[in-house]
DNA sequence: CTGTATCCCTAGGGATACTG
DNA sequence: CAGTATCCCTAGGGATACAG
């Protein structure tokens, strides 16, 4: 089950999109730009993979310029817990206050 | 953060090993043993992997046949909430108790 | 602005055979 | 038993250009 939960938040960018998405709703270019060094084929990508595995929300509103909303539906927020044992961790054990590995 | 967690963690079998690992030491065939579908090339090389980096411990043994034990370091250990996560949200909204997507 | 469509390239994995 | 050593193959990603 460990892995069956890795297969829908693994992905190069999935974790960083959902982090995103927890603050609120987003629109495309605003993920962009938080999201330094994605391209839009990969943005899209991932985009479409979290939507297909009912993670997010994709909002398209008919305007000039066009305009397209994602948000964390219920699933993607029952994430938020395991998104933030991830980071936790990753703060304590990678951050700036990881211990060396091992004293050996 | 999130993503530098999931690194450690992702890799096809990482996950799963970690899981066996929490119940205690086990050699190399018996992780073999518990993981049907693995090859040894990719045991071992998921091994030294997490060997690499610092979250599990290989201990040889001198003796013939040869007897290799794993171990989780302190650092995997720590890891047992983040899995343990993973695992409870899998087991809720993907295993049986799973509610349908939407209703769209 | 929000995407597709191509092309390309590599790392991750699998199958199989061999070894100390 | 516990690995290497090869070979091969695909899916995941990146760059870039084009489109509604």
């Amino acid at each position: 089950m460990v892995e069956a939960t890795l297969a829908l938040i693994d992905g190069k960018w999935k974790g960083v999109i959902l982090s995103h998405l927890l603050e609120g709703t987003l629109r495309f270019s605003e993920l962009r730009r938080r999201m330094p060094g994605v391209t839009q084929r990969m943005l899209t990508n991932q985009l479409r993979e979290l939507e297909a595995d009912g993670l997010i929300d994709r909002t398209i509103h008919a305007q000039v310029p066009p305009r397209v909303d994602y948000s964390l539906t219920e699933r993607g927020h029952s994430l938020r817990e395991v998104l933030d044992a991830l980071r936790l961790w990753g703060e304590i054990h990678i951050g700036l206050f990881a211990q060396p590995k091992a004293a050996a």
